[in-house]
DNA sequence: ATTTGCATGTCGACT
DNA sequence: AGTCGACGTGCAAAT
């Protein structure tokens, strides 16, 4: 096959590529896995990331993540790190594209977190409802850091986890965690939104539910 | 450019293709991201799925799941779904690949949270050092099911929460979330290690751990 | 349709 | 290198 030169040739000088590939993949590291043969779409790109992608799903069948190393035998790319390392038997190579001048900038998004903690901190007293003399962002506990934590006029600490979605139950253990090192603090979760289930648990530990979203 | 209407007959025929183009991207829906003018790898598969790949990282900066619906207009590629939304303007076609034939069967997986559940159900004693009469999987509580409930002769409940990776704060939290529905149980993480403070946390629970791995 | 928890989660930030 | 938490998490299973 005259384009396995050329894959080696991209191989060699870190060259990023598409390879769609009649090939089988085996997976080997944090799990293992084995892909049967069929046709897949390999990326590789130059920061040492390999993916396999299938013909559904966001997700890649296999992958290994960046600061890999690539190699390739004639038959096999080897793609391995510390831990891990995938083999891809190729059988035959149906298409295989260098992509050059691939661009590396990053989105910029809207709509994060960050941004739901700002709007509840600039206004708070509409919120919480309650003056607080100090309010203090990415409050650090032994347990980790809490989102806000606002201090009223009676040293009452007020803790709050902010969620850009819907929160569940695990939200509310998240911050049971973090009531658990500020004793005597009220706790909330703000959030657009809260699953029947976890508006129950957070209830029945004395926490409120704030409701909070992008909307003006 | 003559790849357009090439582009434009795979839409309409729900072929699945990777195209390389220079190109801007916009998305609204659960977030809103804007990605600025540069060469980017598109992918779309038959389930409808769409996906935009910078020069690094696994994940792609843009996406949208299966079962959206793409469309072209000539310069557009539109995919939306019941919620989100999708642009890529396309300032010219670099490259352009139907994807014939692409296989969609999965991987086979080894090392999954489930071998190790049964790792530890068949040598309970070994592990936990309780004998129990009664071991239950996927036990069901108000709250969720945990991994394994075994029933000593006192009947006392030992609640066990498998990871298949070092367990962290966060697998503590979903242990104690366990153990409330549960009055009067015994706690236990089960995992190949545990980080410092997660260890620290469980043991101020009055919870164990277990040392658990893949190996023989 | 909603909710939950696993995942080779990935990725970024901070220690 | 280790730990932690957000993420448009994706994804499957259960309800």
């Amino acid at each position: 096959m005259i384009l396995l030169p050329v894959l080696a040739s991209y191989v060699a000088s870190n060259t990023p590529f598409v390879l769609y590939a009649n090939c089988n993949v085996v997976y080997d590291g944090r799990a293992s896995s084995l892909l049967s043969d069929g046709n897949f779409l390999t990326i590789y790109k130059s920061d040492g990331s390999l993916q396999i992608h299938g013909a559904d799903k966001i997700m890649p069948r296999n992958y290994q993540g960046a600061k890999s190393r690539l190699s390739f035998d004639g038959r096999q790319l080897v793609s391995h790190n510390k831990r891990e390392k995938i083999l891809v038997n190729i059988n035959q190579i149906l298409q295989l594209l260098p992509l050059q001048e691939w661009s590396d900038h990053s989105i910029v998004i809207n709509k994060t977190e960050k941004e739901l903690v700002e709007k509840l901190l600039h206004d708070w007293q509409y919120f919480i409802d309650v003056e607080c003399h100090t309010i203090v962002r990415e409050y650090s506990t032994d347990y980790g850091p809490v989102d806000l934590v606002g201090v009223d006029i009676f040293d009452c600490k007020h803790v709050v986890e902010v969620k850009r979605r819907k929160a569940s139950i695990k939200d509310v253990t998240q911050l049971r965690k973090y009531l658990e090192c500020i004793p005597g603090a009220k706790g909330y979760i703000a959030a657009p939104n809260i699953s029947p289930k976890a508006s129950k648990y957070l209830s029945q530990h004395q926490c409120r539910f704030i409701t909070i979203d992008f909307d003006a």
